[in-house]
DNA sequence: ATTCATGCAAAGCCTTTGCAAAAGT
DNA sequence: ACTTTTGCAAAGGCTTTGCATGAAT
């Protein structure tokens, strides 16, 4: 993998804010930088900083946002505003060896997503 | 809403095989029985039943998966074939009071989701 | 020089929608 | 009769890809 200003430039707009920007979203903050980048190169780039581990995916229903925090966290969906959270309180999940005789498979990932309302749209919603 | 044979058959073919089908797999199932129907039907019923709440729609990145068993359940996706198997073993989450301390907002959901290999594919491995 | 990255446009895939005809109550 | 459901085709939204050009080593 060779070295990219483009690149570079989605990194850092997944730094600067986490808030699990969609791609579109992501390129149209570059663009603040490089205002010819195509909504292409941003794709390309993303799936290829997730196969590297550099970034992580957050499967959301034909809308994949991205997230530049590859650590063990939990993401909480807004069903108001569709915003995207991050949790790092420590969860833990007992059952786990259970599940795993049950199906005789070997479970890599426990993915634990949150869906609810957030402080905003409560707020909101109280006035 | 009124009667109709097609999401019938629609119900049938989810009851039938418990194998968590997509939209196409549903209409390809349903065609045994109705050669005539088209996807949008099957489309338009299963988001239907979702509203209704006779139904749930796994979130499965891009290509949904459909599944009559309502009850509360976790999912495992095998990552190597994509099957999408139950898990009834009961777990127990703890950490969610802090984890709704944390944002501040109310969590309505905790959809779990496991990945990895299923007994079928870790055996195609060992061969 | 050679290889990888990019922009553009086009295609891909899954899903939804508009419309007139058919089926249900 | 009136309303929901259906098939068809078209459109929609997000993502990927082919190709020639441009940047990186």
């Amino acid at each position: 993998m060779k070295h990219s200003h483009k690149r570079d430039a989605i990194c850092e707009v997944l730094k600067a804010k986490r808030d699990h920007p969609t791609a579109d979203m992501i390129c149209e903050r570059v663009r603040e930088k490089y205002p010819e980048i195509s909504l292409a190169t941003v794709y390309r780039n993303l799936s290829q900083l997730c196969s590297d581990g550099a970034i992580i995916k957050i499967g959301a229903a034909g809308r994949e946002r991205y997230d530049i925090d590859t650590s063990d966290h939990t993401h909480f969906f807004c069903e108001a505003c569709g915003e995207v959270y991050d949790i790092f309180s420590p969860l833990e999940l007992y059952g786990l060896a259970n599940a795993e005789c049950e199906i005789g498979g070997k479970i890599n990932f426990a993915h634990i997503t949150f869906r609810g309302q957030c402080k905003n749209c409560i707020r909101k919603e109280n006035n």
